[in-house]
DNA sequence: CTTTGCAAG
DNA sequence: CTTGTAAAG
């Protein structure tokens, strides 16, 4: 396999390194707040095959490196993961050879999807240390391909999905779209694959599931990304065809987001949601040793997330 | 009169404060470089009356307060004139009470002209401590009032005429507009007004007048600003109509601009436009103390330029 | 190169 | 509130 062995990639400083916690102001019910910092396992044992993935929504890469703070170089040297996967990178196909330039040494395989129908709009990419064994942009299975949601990569054990759900809009004006048409078609796609090897399927999945996963789950039934059909097909599309919520699944009753907006100060307030995932395959669910949130990476109105998966 | 004596005018800081000389390294055939530390007169004697107007394209009057660095505010305590005349604020009509909360006190007469065509474009100000007889936005004669390019304010002894004239954009394709539409409707503006009381016209007059008004005058001869189009209507409607360049009759052979493109880094290299004029009714030509550039003050592609006039 | 407005989230 | 566009200078 190419995959690395578990020395170089548990090396990872993310279990030494301060992350501060984030405050969970008010858990709800009798929900616990998930702290990066103690809601964590151990690393695994030396010699165990491994895979690190991480899922960040930038929010426009290019905005993201002038930070400097957190560019994936850092996040790479904290984190040190395999392979990253990106959403809203918010660039043009004519913008991609220059941000290449920026990869650090060693994540040779990189693969962008760039919307050629709205500029600057959506986007994704997977950014790898390993070679995959073939890659797809898009699903192939209809006229969705568009907008550069999807890359999907494939690797000895598992299939990779990175994708950009569509927001459903001010005045959920995308929202029919989005269940009849987007999220079908994806579970189509996923189902495909899954005929073949298991899936690993990541990205901003643009729906909180469930009230733990959303601050003010009465107030927003009517919002882009919590409304019933959302979270319905959510569970239909998804969860019901036999895909695990790693994260849910590892902290039940544990409140963590990924997703603070930036319109209400929403980071500072705690104000947040869930809203980027990993979910895997039935069959591969048992081998992930640590699905996780890094609440304190700034740059975008998202966090990352990571997924550590034995082989 | 309500014009202030000379004693409260002319503390000014602005000849004893540490300008910094603008280096103007190529001064061309044998022209001399404006120098604002050295090339102003003394002050004027105690208890001669005068007034001092200053013009400042700001280039978007909310990015420059945004700076702080040079409001309105610390420009006035620098400079301590009685009158600001603004082009190019970009304000929209529903931003302008908002900013005038941003004035000093003692600047109570606020003028505020802005596009209602195109929203966030163009926009003319005059702020002043003097109340004016009366106050004119446009010029009445035909219809290009939309764009907010002129505010004319009547006082004691001279009209004073604000203006941000069109320019004449990409490929020209405005130059016909401006030479014939818009130079000839101002000309007749002043004319009209000229005929009760001097005038005093100041603003962006987007045209570099003579070969030592622009850099690299060979190379601009069909750019908007320096063509002969522009330059002879100028000389046409402007100074041979009885209007006498006030810079230029103190200063003749003296390179002094005012303007510097940000696209080419212009500021640092000089490569600068003189854009920004006083002209006065040949009647009050005499009148003029002072009139000078400021090219230290940053926050916008121009620089402000003053005016001291003895009444 | 920078400001502005606009669409989108 | 912030990221992208585009128009304008």
């Amino acid at each position: 396999s190419e995959l690395l062995k578990t020395e170089e990639i548990i090396s990872s400083p993310s279990q030494s390194e301060p992350w501060t916690v984030l405050a969970h102001k008010k858990p709800q019910k009798d929900w616990k707040a998930y702290n990066p910092k103690t809601m964590r396992p151990p690393p695994l044992p030396e010699g165990t095959k491994c895979v690190k993935v991480m899922t960040w929504n930038v929010n426009g890469l290019r905005g993201l490196l002038k930070f400097e703070s957190f560019s994936a170089l850092q996040l790479a040297q904290r984190e040190n993961f395999d392979i990253l996967c990106l959403q809203e990178t918010k660039l043009q196909v004519k913008d991609v050879e220059e941000i290449k330039k920026t990869l650090i040494d060693g994540y040779d395989h990189s693969f962008w999807s760039c919307s050629v129908s709205k500029l600057g709009y959506s986007g994704t990419a997977i950014i790898s240390r390993i070679k995959p064994l073939s890659v797809r942009y898009g699903t192939g299975l209809s006229g969705h391909d568009t907008e550069g949601r999807i890359v999907t990569a494939e690797f000895d054990s598992f299939y990779l999905i990175n994708t950009y759900v569509p927001n459903s809009g001010d005045g959920l004006k995308r929202l029919s779209y989005r269940i009849e048409e987007w999220d079908r078609t994806l579970s189509n796609h996923i189902k495909e694959l899954e005929k073949s090897k298991p899936v690993v399927l990541t990205g901003d999945l643009n729906c909180a599931h469930e009230e733990i996963d959303i601050f003010n789950p009465a107030g927003n039934k009517r919002s882009a990304g919590f409304t019933i059909e959302e979270r319905q097909s959510f569970g239909a599309n998804l969860l019901d065809k036999g895909f695990v919520d790693t994260f849910r699944k590892q902290h039940p009753g544990v409140v963590g987001y990924t997703y603070w907006g930036y319109r209400h100060g929403g980071r500072k307030t705690n104000k947040g949601w869930r809203l980027d995932y990993f979910l895997v395959s039935q069959s591969i669910a048992a081998n992930v040793h640590d699905s996780y949130i890094l609440p304190d990476i700034n740059g975008s109105d998202h966090c990352p997330i990571g997924l550590i998966l034995k082989l």
